[in-house]
DNA sequence: CACCAGGCAAGTA
DNA sequence: TACTTGCATGGT
């Protein structure tokens, strides 16, 4: 990890102006427009792919959310989610497999459902925003599941205002000297969420954007000199 | 063949 | 506290 720790020095380090968060949100929606994140039918659906899709492809994560779909365990209701809740271990892990990972995911899913189905019944659920910490704070503490993982339930699943940090977003501030390697999760997050509104549907939009940007222009340490943030 | 993809927790020193 | 390793699939 040598260019990076030694700022403004390496070859391959392109150290740019800080990004103002407001404008570089203008530029990307109004290049690419919304991106319908998350792709769902049901909340349920968004809840059990944010556990799927840790650490793996998205189609991979959509694989065995279809395969679950199929058997009718995604549905926001009552009856759906006791099947799901009912579904032997090993039985919900085969389904999953796709996703990778998949005997931690299935205990982690199993959990996630659990603890939801305890606290707050049958789906679709809702939490009042101005409770959204607390809920946060509740699921960091299931096994499993960590901020990534939560916030993503809570923006995309719940509409709740969490900012969702990720590693596009993460090599994007990098890029242009705004963070260092071990900066933490909560730090870039507050860094995304003091500089704009506290709204759900900005969030969501912007981090969609953000790995839209990661995943077509800026995969590698060097950045394109076309990128929509400056230009 | 190596490396990556919308992480996280447990183990080690 | 700070690193390292395990978990696992499918695509390039």
């Amino acid at each position: 990890m040598s260019p990076a720790t030694t700022p403004a020095s390496g070859k391959d380090f392109f150290k740019l102006h800080p990004i103002d968060f407001s404008k570089a949100y203008e530029k990307l929606f109004t290049r690419w427009g919304p991106q319908g994140w998350w792709p769902a039918d049901t909340q349920i659906e968004i809840v059990a792919g944010a556990v799927l899709a840790q650490a793996t492809s998205w189609k991979n994560a959509a694989r065995a959310v279809a395969n679950l779909k199929s058997r009718g365990l995604l549905e926001d209701t009552c009856d759906s989610l006791h099947a799901l809740l009912e579904l032997p271990l090993p039985e919900l892990a085969e389904a999953i497999r796709p996703s990778g990972y998949f005997r931690q995911k299935s205990g982690r899913l199993h959990r996630l459902m659990r603890f939801l189905a305890d606290n707050l019944g049958s789906p679709p659920w809702k939490i009042p925003t101005s409770q959204a910490s607390q809920w946060r704070e509740r699921l960091l503490n299931l096994n499993g599941l960590g901020p990534e993982t939560v916030d993503s339930i809570l923006l995309y699943g719940f509409d709740l205002p969490c900012f969702v940090v990720d590693a596009y977003t993460r090599r994007m501030l990098l890029r242009h000297g705004m963070i260092s390697d071990q900066t933490s999760y909560e730090e870039i997050r507050f860094m995304f969420e003091d500089a704009l509104p506290r709204r759900s549907e900005i969030y969501n939009e912007y981090h969609a954007l953000i790995v839209r940007l990661g995943k077509e222009h800026c995969r590698r340490n060097a950045c394109c000199t076309d990128c929509p943030i400056l230009a």
